[in-house]
This record gives structure tokens, C-alpha cells and sequence, in this order.
DNA sequence: TGTTGACCTTACCATTGTGGTAAGCTTTAG
DNA sequence: CTAAAGCTTACCACAATGGTAAGGTCAACA
């Protein structure tokens, strides 16, 4: 018995959106939905799984590409491991060059804003930090 | 003595790219530049300055229209320090925001990756863990 | 002088991922 | 039967930047 559910349904069950559901059926990263006679998308239970997962690499930060190729590498049954986990460890790095990037915004950042005076004064060392680059 | 500068120089100097003080005029980051008869645009001190300034906002990871609000600060000399203070205090936040989602998305990953094997197999935790939701 | 190469101009399209809107058809509930 | 809710496609929008094409301009050099 397979039950069938509209986009609408499948948007509230995977925690997706109609509008991405759409896209990433037209950009392939789902496979296209079967239609009622009325054109209505119809989801079976390995659609809403997919999507699932999709919503689970996403939330991971992987992006739509990424997630393809995991979708892909999920779909495959002959799929090793290590390719999996290369792609991780790959998204692994990626995630830590970003928050390193923002630590030394933040660092820079927070000199500045210690030293401005917070007041109705015009001096302030945060556009003078700016300013002298 | 004001000395004059194309657009090619005005992007060595300040770190940016025509492309993107061309943009920044169009959007009214930058004031529209003077031109030569030839329509070449010219630069002068001050406007490099505020290349400078911009780059500088951008490479703490304000966007352009808070650096937009910067600018414009700067160039008033009526601001208040507090203004300034606040724009970018609220920006440590928006930082630290992603810095934690950054690390929730690593520690979640790191987790699943611990748990795959590497190998030719195609057992993997990776996927069972996006999977299972 | 003429030509070449480096530089400038505008105008367009692409990216990434999502949201919004409009015009119209279908289904469901009252 | 009608109204509301849900579906369809086809657009446009954002943020910030890069790329390309087709063309004008300026410098240097033979």
C-alpha cells in the first residue's frame, strides 16, 4: 500500500518548502514527481525519505550540490564509505576555514568597538580603525 | 595639487575591483565619479578614501548597506560615536550567531564522521545518520 | 603614421538558495 | 453552488560578485 501526498503535505512532513521542493525537482536533485490527471506532483514514501535527507545535509550546511552527490552516493547500493566521508571531511573544513574567518572579524572587531566611547561625541575608533585601514 | 586617478588605479589602491566600484557607484556607495571627456572615470583623494573605508567594513563582514550606514557616518561630522558603536555591536552579534551555528553544524557532522569506517564498504554512518533524520 | 595592446565604457547573463507575486485551474468543505 | 484552500507555471527579487561581449580610447613603438 503506498500512500500518496501532494506537495503541500510532503513541504510539512520533510520541513521543506513547496517552492524548494519545486526547485530541486527542476534542478534534478529530486527526481520528477509523478502528476495527478489534474497535474497535481503526487510523493511516495522513498520521495519523502529523500527529501528528509536533503533537509538533514542542508541543516548540515552542505550545499545543493553537496547534497546531490550525497543523495546521489545514498541511492547508489554499490557506494564506498570513503567517499562519503571524503565529501564530509571535505564540508568539515570548509565549516572550520568560515568560523576562523569570523573569529578574526570578530576579534577585529571587538578591538574597535572596546575602544569607541559609546557617547553623543563624534570621536569614534571604530570609523577611525575603518578609515586608517 | 589633487591628483586624479582611473579606475584601474583606484582598484590597486583600495583593494577592490572596478567591477565592484562601478557597482558601488551604481548603487550609491560611492559618489559618481567625474569624467573625462572620454568618459573614463576619475578619482581623487577622498574618494579613495572611502574605497579604503569600504573595503575595510567589508573585510569585517558588514554588508554593503551597513557599510552604506558607515560611510555615511563618517562623512558626518554631526554622528554620535553611540550610532556607530551600535552598528557595529549589533554586527559582533550577527557574527557570534553564525559562529555558534558554524559549530553546531561541525559538531553534528563531526559526530557522523567519527562513526564511518573509510573503506570500500557501503555501510555508512554518515548517510544512516542523514537517514534517520 | 599606423598599429598593437592595455585600458576604459555599457549591457547583459550567471551564480546560490530562497522568497514573493500573479493569473489561473482544481479540489474540498459548507 | 460557492468560497476557500491548494495546486500549477512563469515571472521578478534579493546579496555580492564574476564573466563576457562589443566597442571606444590612450599610450608606446616601429
Amino acid at each position: 500500500m503506498t500512500t500518496l501526498v501532494t506537495i503541500g503535505e510532503a513541504a510539512d512532513l520533510s520541513g521543506l518548502t513547496s517552492k524548494m521542493i519545486r526547485h530541486y525537482e527542476s534542478i534534478g536533485l529530486l527526481p520528477k514527481a509523478t502528476r495527478t490527471e489534474a497535474g497535481y506532483r503526487l510523493y511516495n514514501h522513498l520521495q519523502l525519505k529523500l527529501m528528509g535527507i536533503i533537509k538533514q545535509a542542508r541543516a548540515l550546511g552542505f550545499s545543493l550540490q553537496e547534497t546531490h552527490s550525497l543523495v546521489d552516493l545514498w541511492q547508489n547500493p554499490n557506494r564506498a564509505s570513503k567517499e562519503v566521508k571524503q565529501l564530509a571531511e571535505q564540508h568539515l573544513t570548509d565549516i572550520d576555514v568560515k568560523i576562523n574567518e569570523l573569529k578574526h572579524m570578530k576579534k577585529a572587531l571587538q578591538e574597535l568597538t572596546d575602544h569607541c566611547n559609546d557617547d553623543d561625541n563624534a570621536s569614534c575608533a571604530i570609523l577611525d580603525g575603518l578609515a586608517k585601514g
